[in-house]
DNA sequence: GTCCCGATGT
DNA sequence: ACATCAGGAC
């Protein structure tokens, strides 16, 4: 067992887990640089659960540019939960070409619905209450959870995931691993932090070519060296995707890159 | 594991 | 033409 794993205790519900010196360090890093470097986005400036919850749907594998529009839009057409629910269907389905994955609109129509007959127009604030609606799975519950009533939820989506294996695992781990790991993480206050990880995961620890020159955590990310930029890595400076930095000689399973 | 969607970059 | 990308349901 090495130093940093024996610092792990249990979680607690009251109070916030202990963390090792290297995650304490990432998480102050990475406020830091969420204040100079973090995006600024609608549904960051506002508190109604409503407007978090559609712009997490329309998040569900769905980049921001794309969003942005028709965030505008579908609010302007909706502006409460309320009036999406009294909508038809097929009208909220048109509304949301392009976004794609139309099956989205459908459920976010459905949980309106929902919300509106079962939890009298509010979107619920509990864990369990939220996974009980269709089009809401963990990643949502989790950003609705945090963003919309401040809880203290973590949020695991696809960058979340990069960049925690990438710094504290090196390769690639289990979702209930990462899970955990982003829960251990979590400040007190934890709607910054999860907005900041998702930035930074956007922004310089990309899936592709990541941004190691100007990265903040380098120098406490297992993949720094990966990258071709190590500490002895006088080697020419190339940002290879992480699945290519193994020629085709086959990759030992379980031990792949991230 | 598989399917769902469409804009964008190479 | 083809890979990539802020999940969730089955």
């Amino acid at each position: 067992m090495t130093h940093e794993e024996k610092c792990i205790r249990p979680r607690n519900e009251r109070t916030a887990p202990v963390k090792t010196p290297s995650q304490a360090l990432f998480v102050r890093r990475l406020l830091r640089w969420y204040r100079r470097q973090g995006r600024s986005l609608p549904w960051r400036r506002t508190a109604d659960p409503y407007r978090i919850l559609v712009s997490e749907v329309m998040l569900q594998q769905t980049q921001v540019d794309r969003v942005l529009p028709k965030y505008r839009e579908f609010l302007r057409r909706y502006p409460s939960i309320e009036a999406l629910a009294r909508a038809r269907v097929g009208e909220v389905r048109e509304v949301w070409y392009p976004l794609g994955y139309n099956v989205r609109p459908v459920r976010l129509w459905g949980i309106a619905n929902e919300v509106v007959r079962r939890h009298e127009g509010r979107v619920p604030a509990e864990r369990a209450a939220l996974l009980g609606l269709k089009g809401i799975g963990p990643y949502t519950a989790g950003a609705v959870r945090a963003f919309a009533f401040r809880r203290r939820a973590a949020v695991v989506d696809t960058n979340v995931r990069r960049v925690l294996q990438r710094v504290f695992f090196g390769r690639a781990r289990p979702d209930r691993q990462v899970w955990a790991l982003a829960e251990r993480l979590l400040p007190r206050h934890p709607y910054d932090f999860n907005q900041a990880l998702m930035d930074f995961g956007a922004l310089v620890c990309t899936a592709r070519a990541p941004a190691c020159a100007r990265c903040p955590m380098a120098s406490l990310c297992r993949s720094y060296d990966r990258f071709g930029r190590g500490p002895a890595g006088v080697r020419a400076v190339r940002a290879v995707r992480p699945e290519r930095a193994r020629p085709a000689a086959a990759p030992a399973p379980g031990r792949r890159a991230v």
